[in-house]
DNA sequence: AGGATTTTGTAACGAATGCTATAATTGCGC
DNA sequence: GCGCAATTATAGCATTCGTTACAAAATCCT
């Protein structure tokens, strides 16, 4: 019982999202913001709050979208396969034509500005629960037995991590599809076993 | 024949480098430059110019010295010594503890938004040059055949600056010199011959 | 239709940004 | 001692930042 909103709260969220992605966080200023969703700023707070509660829901939803499909790689049979799949799968996103290229949430953590500042921090401990999960996998994989015992699991995932975050910034500044996939075949030759 | 400066350049440059590489170069402002340094505005523009000049003559500071250190291992004698070295350098310099964490370049380059702005794309070109000259290090190595000749010259100093760059955000999030080393030996498992 | 409620548009807030005009200080050569 | 030139300090420039009062417009329920 009331006005209805002349705007799409989604496609609001996807415009963000690509500024976001695009500028960074702190590069992306209200008014890119509200210009681009085509509202002024008091529509803007009503509907989301801050400029960071949106920059949340933005990253909430890349997380659940874009980034769950590369950790969904962790249910893949073997170690080797959890690996490949997810380096695949990162190079994949990082350069997906309809998208800006890199990872937004990379982009973001450094952009941030320092990992101690409170977005920066968010964006550390995500990074970290990600290894945590990959790490974890590898060691059930070794005892399962499908990896090598002598590997070392933290190493592993700390590799992977380090090469996708590689990847990724290798992609913002320009690197196109092949040229990750190229550097996901090296990354393999490294695999134990 | 005139007034002497109060302050020391080579001294504020040094304070103006831990500001940037911490905080990255939007994140700094000018108060924060005028602050660390121990002076007034103008005191700043008539030193420097303005606070894009002072940071590129920081980042020149930064490649010439500490960059170059590493670079100066496309000297070594094979491509594989040439390989070690410089991730082992990278995880040295990313992890000193009298520096903040990471690469004062690539914290910037992300930090600087968009790679297509002023700063941002000199950080790539720089980021290009620099592989460009690992490749033709590896291409040299290969008609000296002490690489193998199926190896690819282009896909190997790609590789190694994404490891190079995945190590650096790595250590800005906390990794210690520890983790990095662990990067380092993985990724120069993926190392042909 | 009337009133309650939510969204919208206008306009502006205080604070911070990078930067500078003006003029007062300081030091050297003469 | 004096004037010239370089550096300094005070103060403020215009702009942009994220954010918000305020009130008009638009909807639904009674």
């Amino acid at each position: 019982m009331a006005r209805q909103r002349v705007f799409d709260i989604e496609t609001a969220i996807e415009a963000a999202t690509v500024l976001f992605w695009r500028q960074g966080y702190e590069g992306t200023s209200l008014s890119d913001l509200t210009t681009a969703i085509g509202i002024a700023p008091p529509s803007f707070y009503h509907a989301f709050g801050s400029k960071e509660a949106l920059f949340r829901r933005v990253l909430d939803r890349y997380r659940a979208s874009r980034l769950q499909y590369a950790e969904d790689a962790v249910n893949c049979a073997t170690a080797r396969e959890v690996a490949e799949q997810m380096l695949l799968r990162w190079a994949e996103l990082y350069t997906d034509p309809e998208c800006p290229p890199g990872c937004l949430a990379a982009n973001c953590a450094l952009a941030g500005g320092a990992p101690d500042s409170l977005l920066g921090g968010e964006l550390t401990r995500v990074r970290k629960a990600r290894q945590g999960r990959l790490r974890k996998r590898f060691k059930r994989a070794q005892q399962e037995g499908d990896l090598a015992a002598g590997a070392n699991p933290d190493a592993l995932a700390r590799f992977l991590m380090t090469v996708g975050w590689g990847m990724a910034s290798d992609a913002r500044s320009g690197a196109s599809r092949a040229d990750l996939l190229c550097t996901v075949e090296m990354a393999l030759k490294a695999w134990p076993g």
